[in-house]
DNA sequence: GTCTATACACCGATAGAC
DNA sequence: GTCTATCGGTGTATAGAC
């Protein structure tokens, strides 16, 4: 299904930078604004170097994706491996820049097949391996582990981080700092540590 | 401001007809395909129709806005008045078609000044309403009233709601079952009620 | 009340010049 | 490697026929 134009490399510096400028335009404009000439015009190049690199809009999309999806796994792994599991993933999934663009990939798998089968892929991961690294400290635990589970407290975690960021990012920040007492409450009870917070 | 050319009366079927569109197609393609064409075909109607009932998209998309957080807050408040406010709402709040519609709208709102500036006004209702109705409750609860208050649970259960129906929505369910288990224990701690639930 | 016809901007994508 | 030129399609919006 390859296409008969010509194609450049996958190593060239230009085609990293069209990749950045997608999502410079989704956080500053939202997923509905990207198009390859608006891309472009942030690169400062022409729209039609866009599909010198890349095959199809789609592409482009799904391949910055990729890109994204990597590091935050990256991310959250690195902070399951800390002292504090719970409090260092909620730590980073509560960060207002990456909310915002979780959101709007996420707004965007909606109504992209190509998207979508990303995110639920990505989503089934991160749960999976938060699953394994939480299992066996949520036992330790004074709450009920036939409820609070590793699943339903990463869901809910990421739900909230997700939710917070993507206001934060629309302008609303009422009611934030009390949600994000409450959250972090539960979580020092959840999962008590030496470190002062 | 008003535009120069003949428009039709705010009475008419079709008008209402054309808001039902809008929804039908955020629900089924999301936001990024509204578009005069789109809406008027699902509708049954040439698109130039759209143009005789609203000045500009803008419009048509604003009062349909408008037409449902209306409906929402109806909903909302007759939840509160109930015997287990918290209990309602969280079960009106996580009901599926609505959570994604809201989804949809709060996506829009990221990139749609007259949407936002909606959406902020409508978020801030509700947590003003839920407030008042849950103070006098929430006091009698054996946990901290400083750190569980009526607006960081407010906040949470919103947050919660509108993720898990987007979720469905985009197909994915995993850990669904088991959130809402440990939300609806959380409830029946807050919010303890002489009916089985 | 709804249609055809039209205007102009922007979309993704391709071919070929430099 | 990046550009100009060009294609057919869709976007919002207006004017006027029926």
């Amino acid at each position: 299904m390859a296409v008969k134009r010509r194609m450049g490399p996958e190593s060239a510096a230009t085609r990293t930078m069209l990749m950045d400028a997608v999502e410079a335009v989704m956080r500053e404009a939202g997923y509905a604004a990207l198009s390859a000439r608006f891309i472009a015009r942030r690169a400062g190049l022409k729209y039609q170097i866009v599909f010198y690199y890349f095959e199809t809009m789609d592409d482009l999309l799904l391949e910055t994706y990729r890109r994204r999806t990597k590091r935050v796994m990256e991310k959250v792994e690195a902070a399951l491996q800390s002292d504090r599991p719970l409090h260092e993933f909620w730590a980073a999934w509560s960060n207002p820049d990456d909310a915002a663009l979780t959101y709007e990939y996420m707004a965007m798998a909606n109504h992209n097949e190509v998207i979508r089968a990303e995110t639920v892929a990505f989503g089934e991961q991160v749960r999976r391996v938060g699953l394994e690294r939480l299992s066996a400290r949520l036992r330790q635990t004074p709450l009920d582990p036939t409820i609070f589970t590793p699943l339903s407290i990463t869901t809910v975690l990421t739900s909230i981080g997700a939710i917070l960021g993507f206001e934060a990012a629309l302008g609303i920040s009422g009611g934030h700092q009390e949600t994000r007492r409450m959250v972090e409450y539960c979580l020092r009870y959840l999962e008590p540590g030496t470190a002062a917070s």
